[in-house]
RNA sequence: GGCGAUGUAGCUCAGCUGGUCAGAGCAUACGGCUCAUAUCCGUAGUGUCCGGGGUUCAAGUCCCUGCAUCGCCA
């Protein structure tokens, strides 16, 4: 299997969602390999295009040096988390260029690609067409001023030639694209004629990108650059096991970018004689703290600082059970500490701490051997054994919460099965050793079993837990998904402690107070007016200074006006102030505002956060500070 | 505006083709054990399965309709 990640965009830093992608691919990968499959797994950066000349700009970096800056950022993000891909791509790399180049003048010479108008809505101050929908009174959202109406020549392809056939390809394979939710979002807009496809963009305008071989005046733009980063990764088109590869090919993706994956890809892949790929695996946005995930709120999560906090096999955990492939997700510390304590700490850890540290006391600390074991014995071997099988099922359809599901219930068979035999009251009886010689062996091998199926989802934790039990070889399950391997009189190694448990309370800043021992009465959730808050309770709201850029009275709302405010970065604020304050006044002001508000749409406009005002019986003043300081300090 | 999805215990969610489907985990309360990472085991709940109609001997499960949230498209 040939399975890959998008190659991600080096406009931005790695965050939670390019983590999740990664860590899919790493999975699956590494379940291959469990059940002997030959797997290559690729990912990396995509580099080219308008966003990177901004941002190299303002960091006075060139292009170049700046994609090399976060292409290694990203690159140095995966190992970390235990993620192992075999290649990392660049669309600056000097075979990928090549290949882009060999591709587009092949389906250019057979009359795919065309050259012709292009005309729409072009704004100076962005560089770039905008759509009607962008527009807001038929200003440019950004710049306040009519886009122009112009004309460009540029190069098509022609992708609506296709489109019969891809609706087929779609219809006949329906595990083409997974989940079926965005199967059925492609078929739908399918419905819809397809248009031709703008591949190119002219030096005039964009110059970092790869030029198109049939014309030094144009580079070719976003998807004809990124979506080949595919084929050049498995040596497209001159390596000889290129075929047998590109056979197996399977795509992972995020929903945002579902289709030029589910229909510019195919496409193009057709016209250039290919077939397509064999599968796409759509998977859905973690939001933070139940709001979206973005640069404008600052709360991205960084996977670095995750893996600091939390350790590579526990985020791994926590993201491939938490989230319901296809389905969006919530992370937020708790949520993963709640995971940490109950399903590893406590259920697993503690399970494999317990067995092992009888298996010190009562058995020398060495395999035992078992006797003839009771029906409970066999019950839990072939509940065992069957978990195996059950979790390769839900591995297979990419239902990897499913999957830790399965594994979960054997393990909370484990810790019944260890009080239902009470290895300590038949320590005590001389009369029962041979008994418990086989509880305790049938514990070590329901352990060993466990740890196969957590290879691909906590490797580091798996190979602990195999190391103890002296069963450590290359991970197989075919080989090693059978009940009776461990060898009688194989010394336990000594035991680690898988995982600890977190209190939260002690992980953000904690002020000194005196520690919660008493338990708390069942306190109603929200205060009465004049309830006291705590230290922390406080500390929760981000107020901020914000300067006003802008200010405009929204239409139909006689209170409201939008707001963009910098604070320190730029954001828009719906204020319900349009009575008191008119928009030209506002613009320059200093004002006070509560930052990490859940945001929230009035009127039809995003609010990100709130200002603040006094409110003196029917007059509101807005509140600020006596003196000018830098957009974005913080009130505490 | 068009199409589609979702709405089930305090929280997160399972519930396929209609008949042990009213469930699991977490959280809560009580009891038990002591091998263990104050862990584990057992018991106890709470639900107008979004509202309203309808089909059926029988409906979270099918149909219609309303509301809410979200997605795609225009």
């Amino acid at each position: 299997m040939y399975i890959t990640t998008p190659i991600f965009y080096v406009n931005a830093q790695p965050h939670l969602g390019h983590a999740y992608t990664t860590i899919v691919a790493d999975t699956i990968c590494r379940f291959k390999r469990l059940q002997g499959e030959e797997v290559l797994f690729q990912t990396g950066t995509d580099e080219h295009g308008d966003k990177v000349i901004q941002a190299a700009t303002e960091a006075g970096l060139s292009p170049k040096e700046y994609a090399d800056n976060i292409s290694a950022m990203f690159r140095d993000a995966w190992p970390p988390l235990h993620i192992e891909p075999d290649f990392f791509i660049r669309t600056t790399d000097q075979n990928h260029i090549e290949t882009v180049q060999h591709i587009l003048q092949k389906v250019y010479d057979q009359g795919d690609i065309y050259y012709s108008d292009y005309s729409g809505l072009y704004c100076q101050g962005c560089e770039r067409f905008l759509t009607d929908k962008e527009l807001v009174d038929g200003n440019c959202p950004d710049h306040q001023k009519p886009p122009a109406m112009i004309s460009e020549h540029n190069y098509f392809f022609r992708m609506s030639k296709y489109q019969e056939w891809l609706i087929d390809h779609i219809k006949n394979n329906p595990d083409f694209i997974t989940p079926e939710r965005y199967c059925n979002e492609v078929l739908s807009f399918l419905k819809e004629p397809l248009e031709d496809l703008c591949i190119s963009r002219p030096t005039s305008r964009l110059t970092w990108g790869i030029p198109l071989p049939f014309d030094e005046r144009f580079v070719t733009y976003v998807w004809f650059d990124a979506l080949i980063n595919y084929l050049t990764g498995i040596g497209y088109p001159d390596y000889p096991g290129f075929g047998a590869w590109w056979e197996s090919a399977e795509h992972i993706i995020a929903k945002d970018i579902l289709k030029p994956h589910a229909i510019y890809w195919p496409t193009m892949l057709k016209s250039m004689g290919l077939s397509p790929y064999r599968r796409l695996h759509v998977h859905g946005y973690w939001n933070v703290n139940e709001t979206k995930m973005s640069k404008s709120i600052g709360n991205v999560v960084q996977p670095g600082e995750l893996v600091e906090r939390f350790g590579a096999d526990t985020v791994r955990y926590f993201l491939l059970r938490e989230m319901s492939f296809g389905l969006d997700a919530s992370y937020s510390a708790e949520a993963l500490t709640a995971r940490q304590n109950s399903d590893l700490a406590n259920d697993l850890g503690n399970l494999f701490s317990r067995s092992l540290t009888m298996v010190k006391k009562f058995a020398e600390n060495q395999v035992p051997k078992a006797g003839r074991p009771s029906s409970g014995d066999e019950e839990l071997a072939q509940a065992t054994i069957a978990m195996l099988n059950n979790y390769a099922k839900e591995m297979n359809r990419f239902a990897f919460n499913k999957a830790l599901m399965e594994v979960w219930t054997i393990i909370s068979l484990a810790n019944k099965y260890i009080v239902a035999n009470a290895p300590w009251e038949l320590a005590k009886d001389p009369a029962q050793s041979e008994r418990l010689a086989t509880v305790l062996y049938y514990l070590l091998e329901t352990l060993r079993l466990i740890s196969l199926p957590l290879h691909p989802i906590m490797p580091e934790t798996a190979q602990k837990m195999a190391a103890v039990l002296g069963a450590d070889a290359k991970p197989d399950i075919k080989g090693q998904g059978k009940w009776g391997l461990l060898h009688p009189g194989t010394a336990m190694q000594s035991i680690p402690s898988l995982f600890p448990r977190l209190d939260l309370k002690k992980n953000p800043p904690k002020p000194a107070s005196k520690p919660v021992t008493e338990k708390q009465p069942h306190k109603p959730k929200k205060h009465a007016q004049g309830d006291q808050i705590t230290f922390d309770e406080f500390m929760k709201i981000d107020l901020r200074v914000a300067h006003i850029v802008a200010a405009e009275k929204i239409p139909k709302a006689d209170r409201l006006l939008k707001l963009t405010v910098q604070a320190p970065e730029e954001r828009t604020i719906v204020a319900g102030i349009a009575k008191h304050y008119q928009p030209h006044d506002l613009i320059g002001e200093q004002v006070l505002i509560v930052a990490n508000l859940k945001p929230t749409k009035l009127k039809g406009v995003l609010s990100q956060g709130m200002v603040l005002a006094a409110k003196d019986n029917d007059k509101l003043v807005l509140a600020s500070v006596p003196n000018n300081v830098s957009p974005g300090s913080k009130i505490s």
